[in-house]
RNA sequence: UGGGGUGUAGCCAAGUGGCCCAAGGCACCGGAUUUUGAUUCCGGCAUUCCCAGGUUCGAAUCCUGGCACCCCAGCCA
């Protein structure tokens, strides 16, 4: 038997669940992902994603999409849209299992309020700089709040009072009331409600108190039935808490919340935080800037969900902190795109290759495969003529014997048309070439050697009677640090890379690269993958660069793509 | 001498005391095929598992002691 390839990667949380399920603690397993509507989604949330939608499928369970949105100043519906979106364009369906934190408001009172009944809740009138102070520090315990042995009708009084509006934002909180010596900060009577004149993107203006995330989240699963609540390790202090909370209401079960390690991608950075301000400040066109690690921005980018979610498996989930390399995810993009995408020519630097000996109004078509490899994948036609354009790059006036491309004297193919024969060219006033001069040789028709000869190199061009002019967006790396938000002393945004958007205006596209009204994929040969942008009209075709082609020449050489 | 975590190749990662002189992927290095310097294919790539001791017939896996790194003092999530 060989080894099957479609066996979800083991990891200890499986391993988890496999045991759940075989002492009987669990009958099936239900997972949640649960954003805060305050940002688009990144590669980041894609682990996540597949992980929770993955696990729940596997086990032939549910995966709820909740919005954390406990926070409303920083919430908005624009940000739930686009999270349902990618969500679903990533491949995952959570069916009638959409939810809002918000959605559960009433009933996290009602908790609430059982806690303050059995005395482990009370309202503290401290402001924000005295609950800090008295919280104490990593090694110091902290002090009770003044406000801690405040009767139950008074608590209550309070709170309900919170609730009607009767106090301005900061008079009062909720607070758990825990252990202010606890080693752990969490534990120190953390506030659990606070008043927040604000309007809400989902509850509107029914309330002014809103719940904190330590007392939403567990409450919220444990409402869902979520069996296992899966999250980052910055949440591990939180989990006392978390356990806390439900052990002291009666919630309808207590999940358990396992942390693993959040992704680190090297060249970008993967927090919502520094996102938003790449978007705000400008640096980028917005989320779905196509050099953005967010999924509408790789999803415009030309990344597929399908390259995305074989990335979010290869890496596996650990609680070690890793840094995943960037070439890694090109690489599946690559590895995904290459056997299903058409091929087409496409001149990007283009310079004019004039065929002296082809007829002055000649204009041959030949059949051109979609894919060398795959035949099925059927034909397009190219037109052929003495007036071609090819890439600049493919020409040197005085090549080295390895460059296998076009030089003066030099026989070089070109694909799928001929054999032609650089025969001389024209310079500019600063030295450049400008055009290049060629013969053809009629027997080699289809670019085929009858006589057998060998024709290292073969270069692609596009007819200059029939070629399409388009912009073509080259992409870069977004920081030219491996880890730009890794140093404290240097704002992230000084390691932004200049050049990592590049825009050619006079590329020359065959005419069979049409513009659709949705994401179309292509492979420009020996270029790379490219795809239509989607704010690409009929008078402007725009195209972006997914990735370029895997290049051991020029990386060999030194030179820069 | 606050608490919570993590340490297996350049990057991920399996491994849960004997089949480990450590799986797999990516990267890298050869070599074959090639009308994309692409793809594909074949081969190579940790006597060693943060370090030092110990237990054991046997340790990456157990014990003890170090070391390094990450997270926590929002009325953010």
């Amino acid at each position: 038997m060989s080894i099957s390839n479609t066996q979800p990667p083991a990891n200890f949380i499986r391993q988890r669940i496999d045991i759940d399920l075989a002492e009987n603690q669990i009958k099936n397993v239900v997972t949640r992902f649960p954003p805060e509507p305050n940002g688009y989604l990144h590669i980041g949330h894609a682990k996540s994603i597949c992980l929770n939608f993955g696990i729940a499928k596997d086990y032939e369970g549910h995966c709820f999409l909740r919005f954390d949105d406990t926070n409303p100043e920083k919430e908005a519906m624009e940000f739930v849209k686009a999270i349902q979106e990618d969500v679903k364009w990533l491949g995952f369906d959570w069916e009638d299992r959409l939810r809002h934190a918000s959605d559960y408001f009433e009933q996290l009172f009602q908790y609430a309020v059982e806690l303050i009944k059995s005395e482990k809740a009370y309202v503290c009138s401290l402001d924000g700089d005295a609950i800090r102070q008295m919280r104490g520090t990593l090694t110091e315990p902290g002090q009770d709040s003044p406000y801690r042995k405040r009767t139950v009708d008074e608590n209550l009084d309070l709170f309900l009072r919170m609730r009607d509006g009767e106090f301005k934002d900061g008079a009062h909180v909720l607070r758990a009331k825990i252990d202010m010596s606890s080693p752990n900060l969490n534990m120190r009577d953390p506030i659990i409600y606070r008043v927040r004149h604000q309007h809400h993107q989902n509850t509107g203006d029914t309330w002014c108190i809103y719940p904190m995330y330590d007392f939403t989240h567990c409450l919220s699963d444990a409402i869902e039935g979520i069996t296992h609540s899966l999250c980052t390790l910055e949440f591990e202090d939180h989990r006392p808490l978390y356990d806390w909370v439900l052990d002291n209401v009666s919630a309808p079960c207590h999940p358990q919340q396992i942390e693993f390690s959040r992704l680190t991608l090297n060249y970008t950075v993967t927090s919502k935080r520094l996102l938003a301000q790449l978007v705000n400040d400008g640096h980028v066109e917005g989320w779905d800037d196509p050099r953005m690690p967010t999924i509408s921005g790789l999803r415009r980018r030309g990344f597929t969900p399908e390259a995305i979610r074989d990335f979010c498996d290869r890496i596996g989930i650990t609680k070690k902190y890793n840094q995943i390399e960037m070439t890694l995810l090109e690489n599946l993009v690559r590895e995904d795109l290459d056997p299903k995408v058409n091929r087409r020519m496409a001149v990007l630097n283009p310079i004019k290759l004039v065929v002296t000996n082809y007829p002055d109004d000649l204009h041959e078509i030949f059949d051109a495969p979609n894919h060398p490899n795959k035949p099925e994948m059927g034909t397009r036609t190219i037109e052929f003529g003495k007036e071609l354009v090819i890439e600049r790059d493919d020409f040197m006036i005085d090549p080295p014997r390895k460059f296998f491309r076009m030089g003066p004297g030099r026989e070089v193919r070109l694909r799928y048309a001929y054999i032609v024969t650089c025969t001389g060219f024209d310079v500019d006033e600063n030295g450049e070439p400008s055009v290049i001069y060629c013969t053809y040789d009629p027997e080699t028709k289809g670019g085929n050697t009858p006589d057998g000869r060998k024709v290292k190199g073969t270069i692609h061009w596009v007819s200059s009677h029939d070629g399409q002019v388009a912009t073509v967006h080259l992409y870069d790396r977004l920081f030219t640090e491996e880890n730009p938000a890794g140093s404290k002393a240097r704002d992230f945004k000084d390691h932004l890379n200049p050049e990592s958007l590049r825009v050619l205006s006079n590329a020359i596209v065959e005419p069979s690269v049409v513009q659709g009204t949705s994401i179309e994929h292509f492979q420009f040969e020996r270029l790379g993958y490219f795809c239509t942008d989607p704010k690409t009209s009929t008078t402007d075709l725009v195209i972006n660069r997914t990735i370029s082609l895997r290049d051991t020449w020029s990386a060999q050489k030194g030179h820069k793509k």
